[in-house]
RNA sequence: CGGGGUGUAGCUCAGCCUGGUUAGAGCGCGCGCUUUGGGAGCGCGAGGCCCCCGGUUCGAAUCCGGGCACCCCGACCA
C-alpha cells in the first residue's frame, strides 16, 4: 500500500474528549474513531494493527495445543437462564427479542456456548484433554465506558477453554496456557507481571491476571520485591501493620460531639488511627452485614463478598441504615444486634480501641473484641 | 445511579456574563502561484441545524426551563 493512497489522517490536537495518554495517541496517530461511548471504529492502519496482534495470539494459541472456534455473538436467553447468568449478569447483560418476541442476548463472553458445544461433542474421555478458544466481539453494557479503549461496551476478547478428565491434567492446560499469554505478551512487548487474582464470577481454584504497570489502571496490586509474592489488592493477603499494644482497661463511654469520622477521633482524642475502629455498612444479597476494621485500613469489598460467600455487595445506603438502627458517624458492633457482623482481624487482635456507641455524639474507649463484642 | 464538567467549522478553541447588521481564529481541507536538499511559503476559497425542544423578547449562539449526548471521579465493572 502506497502512503499516498492510504486513508490515514492525524491530528495536531487530540479531542478533547481523550484524556489518558493512551487515548490521545490513538485518535491522533488516526487508528480508531470513536462512533458513540464505548464504541470505536477502527481505520484501515489501526486494523491492521489489530490484525497483527490477533496473529501474534492465533500463533501461540494453536502453539500450545489449542483449537480455534467461531461461536455466535447472539445468544438465546435460554442458556443465560439455566446457567443462572442472566441475573447475575443483571443490566451488564445486552437483551434484545427477535420478531417472534424471542428474548436473546449479546454474548459478553461465552461460557455458555462453548459449555453447549464441549456437551454435544466430547462424547469420551478419549476425547480429552481439548482446549479451544476464540477471538471475537464481545458485548458489554457497561456502567461506564472509558478510557479510549480501556472499557468498551464492544470489545474483542480472546477466550479459552479447557476441557480435561481431572484436577491434575486441568493444571497441565492451566500452565500451557498460562505459557503462551506469557509469550504473547513478549512478542507483543508489552511489559507485564503476572499476579494472583480473585477468579470472579467464573469461580475456581486459582486465577492470575497479567498486568500492566501505568499510572492509569483500574486495578492496584502488591508485589514483594524479596519473596517474589505478587497478587491483586482483591486477592492479596497481607500482615496488617502492627497495633498499639496493651493491656485490656475497662470500657468507658465518652462524649464526642461532632466526631463522625476517624480523622475527627484522632483529632480530638489523641489517639492513632489504628486505635479506632472503623464500621462500615453494607448490603449483601439484600441483608445487612456491618464490618469492623481497624480505623487505619480500608475494607476490601471483594473479599468480603467471598467471605460471605454473597452474589453481590453493595454500600448501603442512608435509608437502609437507619431502619437498621445504625448511627453512621458513632457506629459500633458494641450491643449490635439483628445483621451479620464482621470482624477483620485487625480490628479482633487490636487492645482497647476507640469504638462508636450507638448514639449521636458519644464514643467508647477502651474497646476489645470477644469482651465487649462479637463478631 | 450519585458528584463534577463540556456541547459553536473535520480538530483545538474565542464569542455568551453586559441579547442586536454577513458567527470568528489557528490547524486541517480544496484551488492557484511560487519553491523544491529537509515536517515549506504566499494568495484565494469551501465548510457551521451555534446539541435538541420549549419559553422570555421587536430580536436569542448569548437569558430562562426541560431533554439528550460526551468526558472525568465514585458506585459498578461476571
Amino acid at each position: 500500500m502506497r502512503m499516498s493512497r492510504l486513508l490515514l489522517k492525524t491530528l495536531r490536537e487530540a479531542p478533547a474528549d481523550a484524556d489518558l495518554p493512551s487515548h490521545k495517541l490513538l485518535i491522533r496517530a488516526g487508528l480508531v474513531s470513536q462512533l458513540a461511548a464505548g464504541l470505536y471504529s477502527f481505520t484501515p492502519l489501526g486494523w491492521k494493527v489489530f490484525r497483527r496482534l490477533e496473529a501474534i495470539i492465533r500463533e501461540e494459541m494453536d502453539g500450545a495445543g489449542a483449537q480455534e472456534v467461531h461461536l455466535p455473538a447472539l445468544h438465546p436467553i435460554e442458556v443465560w437462564e439455566k446457567s443462572g447468568r442472566a441475573a447475575a449478569m443483571g443490566e451488564t447483560l445486552f437483551r434484545l427479542n427477535d420478531r417472534k418476541e424471542h428474548g436473546f442476548a449479546l454474548g459478553p463472553t461465552h461460557e455458555e456456548v462453548i459449555s453447549d458445544l464441549a456437551g454435544r461433542t466430547i462424547q469420551s474421555y478419549r476425547d480429552l484433554p481439548v482446549t479451544l478458544y476464540q477471538i471475537q466481539t464481545k458485548f458489554r453494557d457497561e456502567p461506564r465506558p472509558r478510557g479510549g479503549l480501556i472499557r468498551l461496551r464492544e470489545f474483542t476478547m480472546k477466550d479459552a477453554y479447557s476441557f480435561d478428565t481431572g484436577w491434575y491434567t486441568l493444571d497441565a492446560s492451566y500452565d500451557l496456557a498460562f505459557e503462551a499469554y506469557v509469550r504473547i505478551f513478549q512478542r507483543a512487548g508489552v511489559p507485564v507481571i503476572p499476579v494472583a487474582a480473585d477468579s470472579g464470577a467464573i469461580g475456581g481454584k486459582d486465577s492470575q491476571e497479567f498486568i500492566f504497570l501505568t499510572p492509569n489502571g483500574e486495578d492496584e496490586i502488591l508485589l514483594c520485591p524479596s519473596c517474589g509474592y505478587a497478587a491483586n489488592a482483591e486477592k492479596a493477603d497481607f500482615r496488617r501493620p502492627p497495633a498499639v499494644p496493651g493491656e485490656p482497661a475497662p470500657m468507658e463511654r465518652i462524649a464526642t460531639p461532632g466526631q463522625k469520622t476517624i480523622d475527627d477521633l484522632v483529632a480530638n482524642l489523641g489517639v492513632e488511627a489504628r486505635q479506632t475502629c472503623k464500621a462500615v455498612f453494607f448490603r449483601a444479597d439484600g441483608k445487612p452485614v456491618f464490618v469492623a476494621i481497624r480505623g487505619d485500613l480500608d475494607v476490601n469489598e471483594v473479599k468480603l463478598k467471598n467471605t460471605l460467600k454473597a452474589k453481590d455487595l453493595e454500600a448501603m445506603d442512608e435509608r437502609m441504615a437507619r431502619a437498621a438502627g445504625l448511627v453512621a458517624g458513632s457506629a459500633s458492633a458494641v450491643g449490635l444486634t439483628g445483621m451479620t457482623i464482621v470482624a477483620d482481624s485487625s480490628a479482633v487482635e487490636a487492645v482497647n480501641l476507640v469504638a462508636g456507641a450507638n448514639e449521636d455524639g458519644f464514643h467508647y474507649t477502651n474497646v476489645n473484641h470477644g469482651r465487649d463484642w462479637k463478631g
